[in-house]
Parts: structure tokens; C-alpha cells; sequence
DNA sequence: GTGACCACCTGGCCGC
DNA sequence: TGCGGCCAGGTGGTCA
């Protein structure tokens, strides 16, 4: 599923392909992807509108056209594939925006959790989904003070703080798992009783888990891939996620699976005391 | 305010 | 072979 680096993959393809590209018009074949505005607005306000650039904040992508923002989440399976308006609309291609040149760029989304919603520029950043965003792991103010604060009289799981996106942006379950791995924590342990050198080492291990995972193109585990196909080299990287069975790479304890909050969760049960 | 639980949704997998 | 049930999981909503 996309992840901050899956999205950061998509973006980096889709902001080379089709930059300054201009909306002819937008065909929708399952509209609840679109939350606001209504259906119509949502055509109405792009159509003619032409592509200035492409950011990403946290796993959302936010396609940046004249006046307008369309904010994208791809949740468990969106993709975007940029093809011919000639082709025809594939099973799972919900939304295709149609370009000018005669290309479209399409939302292909198998399971249909995918979101998207309309913002003006000037109100991106004040108003939901992106304003209730926490900070990413590269985020200058993502200090060990920032985490006490928001984590210190938390009485859940950490693996649970550290998938709350209001607290700390663009881990999921994947790279969650790598991360308390990593840190040597165990993800029930309660987040309460972190002590602040466990904070620091959830930063620097989020930080370094995600600019890997972002340099070998995100993780491609059962459906995920980026935008024309494009698969990660991360999952060559997992030390423990989907590893149920396998010898720990540092202990050799066998790898465990158990469910935190309802979240499939792998851990090395001698390293993760 | 906090935490637990559920709905959304479909394909893949497993057991019968 | 075919069918039913379960699982996967990010986010928002509801409820206690």
C-alpha cells in the first residue's frame, strides 16, 4: 500500500510526465472517491485548468493547477497511469482527467478507498485533510520535545501513535514495523513509558527508513505500484514486515506476527522487549 | 479528550 | 471445481 515513499515515488514520476498539461475534461465513473465539492463543482473548477506542479505532504499528493488544488490520497490501492484517451477505460479506472494533447491521466483504484478533494490555493493548508496533519519525520520541528508532547500521557501502543497521522505523518503499517525494529522497541509497548532516547531514536530511524525506502522507490508488496508500473526495491530491505517465521537478522529469534490495535504487526520478540 | 470499534471495498487465499 | 468466509489496511465517524 502507499506510504510516504510510494507517494513521494508517484509524484517524483507524474511531476516529469505531465507538468503544464491542461485539463480538456474529467470523466468520472464512481464518484465517491471525490468528497468535496460535489461532483459537478469538482469538474467545473478544473476543466481548463492547467498543471503547474505536483507536492506531496504526508502520504497526500496535491496536484497544484492555476488558482486550485487537487489533493489526492491513494490509500490502500490508488495508482495514477498516464495513457492515450484512445485506450479504453479499464476495470478499476474510476476518475480520468483528459488532457489537451489527447493523453489522460487516469485513478485506478481496485478497492476504491482512494479520496480526493478540491482546495484553493490559499486555503490548503488551513482547512482538512491537510491541516490536522502532525509533522513528518523530515519535518525541522520534529524534536524529541515534539514527540514527549503529543506522546508522553498516551496510554496505547507506540505502533498505534506512530500510525496516528495527526501525530506523526507518512509511516504506515510497513514502515512502522521497520522503524520499532530498528529503534529495538517493542510496537505494545505503551507509548507513555517511551523514554526520551527511545523519542530520538524513532526520529533518526523514521528518518533513515523513509529516505532508503524513498531512494529505492517505495516497497512493493501484493498490488502497489507507482504510477506506469513502476515497482519499489524496498521490500528487498524489510528486516521484519511480512518475515512471520524467518530467523531475526541480528538475533535469529524467529520473527513474530500478533495484531496491535487491529494492525497486522511484525516483531522480533528478543530484540523488541 | 481519549480510546476502542466499525465501515468503507475488492481480490486473494484457505478450508470444506 | 465452486462456494463461503476471512484477511489485508488508512482514515473518518461513532460511541462509551
Amino acid at each position: 500500500m502507499p506510504e510516504l515513499p510510494e507517494v513521494e515515488t508517484v509524484r517524483k514520476t507524474l511531476r516529469n510526465l505531465i507538468l503544464n498539461r491542461t485539463i480538456e475534461s474529467i470523466d468520472v465513473y464512481y464518484s465517491k472517491i471525490i468528497k468535496e465539492p460535489n461532483l459537478s463543482d469538482f469538474t467545473s473548477k478544473l476543466v481548463g485548468k492547467t498543471l503547474k506542479d505536483i507536492n506531496r505532504q504526508g502520504k497526500y499528493l496535491i496536484f497544484i493547477f492555476d488558482d486550485i488544488a487537487l489533493i489526492s490520497h491513494l490509500r490502500m490501492e490508488g495508482k495514477y497511469f498516464i495513457k492515450d484517451q484512445s485506450e479504453s477505460i479499464e476495470k478499476h479506472e474510476h476518475i480520468v482527467f483528459n488532457f489537451t494533447d489527447g493523453t489522460s491521466l487516469r485513478y485506478h483504484d481496485v478497492r476504491k478507498f482512494g479520496t480526493m478533494d478540491l482546495r484553493y490555493l490559499n486555503e490548503i493548508y488551513t482547512t482538512n485533510p491537510l491541516k490536522k496533519l502532525g509533522l513528518e519525520p523530515f519535518d525541522p520541528l520534529m524534536k524529541v520535545a515534539y514527540l514527549k508532547d503529543k506522546l508522553s500521557k498516551k496510554e496505547v501502543a507506540i505502533k498505534t501513535c506512530l500510525l496516528n497521522q495527526q501525530i506523526f505523518t507518512g509511516l504506515g503499517n510497513i514502515y512502522v514495523d521497520e522503524v520499532l525494529f530498528l529503534s529495538k522497541l517493542n510496537p505494545e509497548k505503551k507509548a507513555s513509558k517511551l523514554s526520551n532516547n527511545d523519542f530520538q531514536k524513532i526520529i533518526d530511524n523514521s528518518v533513515k527508513v523513509l529516505n532508503k525506502a524513498i531512494l529505492l522507490g517505495g516497497t512493493t508488496i501484493r498490488s502497489y505500484t507507482s504510477s506506469l508500473g513502476v515497482t519499489g526495491r524496498f521490500q528487498n530491505e524489510l528486516n521484519v514486515h511480512t518475515k512471520i517465521g524467518e530467523p531475526c537478522p541480528i538475533c535469529n529469534t524467529i520473527i513474530e506476527k500478533i495484531r496491535v490495535n487491529g494492525r497486522g504487526t511484525y516483531y522480533c520478540p528478543n530484540c523488541q522487549k
